[in-house]
DNA sequence: TAGATTGTTAATCGATTAACAATC
DNA sequence: TAGATTGTTAATCGATTAACAATC
């Protein structure tokens, strides 16, 4: 029940659609292990503390294992999403395709800056003097953040006190926070950061590095 | 030296930057630790994994360590990057001022598509026809992959091909690879549905869900 | 039934934390 | 010196993996 046991649910369900995709209707966890590339035993340990069984014999069912998996993870419902920050992350996850195959959907973005203000479009973009009022009034639970680090704390207090409580957090610093709250930090600088220590080690020592899971 | 112990590496550099602009000399691990937000012994153990040494009553010294995580971390050396796939994603990562304030340069940028094309732009676009040729002239080891999910793979293995053998990959799927070379993956669906997860789970439960340290 | 797979318990592994001797 | 901090070893903790009884 720890973060990585859900990030694997997520794996299993998107390897899942590809095989069911691929006509399988049946499914042993030893496959789908090599399909996710981990043990059986994780995908057993990561079913039984969800909860779903499978038959002794046969396997688990697809169909029955992935309308599981969609209602843990929230999949039958689209999560209205808002973001902060309409820059150059934030314009481009506006525009980007991935969220709304996953029913994830922005249903609107902030920013502060009078010229990047657009109620009209697709997405509207508005004034984050409205912010508060626009997640009180639609109940929005999660936020994007993507504003420059100077203001990012600033914007996470508005939007905690709004009533979010889930974080997608692309400013490079780590937000105080009280504990009621989940935070996921996509930092950038750090992730090339250690790309490149590996890639230099490697470079020196002619070592095999390994690939990263995560 | 675990994937974890080098990205707190990077966490203890900015925090030190801060706390030597702040005016500070010298630092014990207890502070740091608590400016991180780890424990000390934590930061005793990561600094004696790397060789690094303080002083046994004074400390440590702020210039000298930074100086050592520094070389550690590459940051003494302009890191040259490509980036390939200039849609939304790509397009604002060559754009983000985040990654030249670390010493990070995205040197070039590749796509497909002919309408993109911008060799004389301050960031060139070029075909990915002279993507391998350019890797390999420029000698570069590290790319970033913001390509669609349908051709990553394809792009990934005409860049290990060419030399590179780190990778930022935006590319919501896992890439088959050696274990020669390390890939970071950022899976924004991925993020955002644990995010959607947890509070849900909050909302139901009414249980402290913990702030997400990573 | 015989054989194979699940579900769960026990063993292992790795990373974090605590403790404390060395030492400045 | 006395007191406090480092560096390192041992203990703890949590997650992953192995093993196997239950069972279809």
């Amino acid at each position: 029940m720890n973060k990585n046991s859900i990030l694997r649910l997520s794996r299993y369900r998107n390897a899942l659609n590809r095989l069911k995709n691929a006509g399988l209707v049946k499914i042993f966890s030893d496959y789908l292990a090599d399909a996710v590339g981990v043990t059986s035993s994780q995908v057993r340990k990561d079913f039984s503390l969800f909860g779903i069984a499978g038959n002794k014999r046969g396997g688990y069912k697809i169909d029955a294992l992935l309308e599981k998996l969609n209602t843990i993870l929230g999949k039958n419902v689209v999560q209205p999403v808002v973001l902060v920050g309409a820059g150059n992350i934030g314009s481009a996850l506006i525009k980007y395709k991935g969220f709304e195959k996953e029913g994830i959907r922005i249903v609107a973005a902030f920013d502060s800056e009078p010229a990047k203000i657009r109620p009209a479009a697709k997405v509207p973009i508005l004034p984050v003097a409205e912010l508060a009022a626009y997640v009180k009034a639609n109940s929005i639970k999660i936020a994007i953040i993507s504003v420059p680090e100077s203001v990012a704390q600033q914007v996470f207090d508005t939007l905690r006190a709004a009533g979010i409580s889930g974080f997608l957090n692309f400013a490079p610093l780590r937000l105080r926070s009280d504990n009621n709250c989940v935070v996921n930090n996509v930092n950038l600088e750090l992730e090339l950061e250690n790309v490149i220590y590996f890639v230099n080690v490697f470079e020196k020592s002619g070592i095999g590095i390994g690939l990263d899971k995560d």
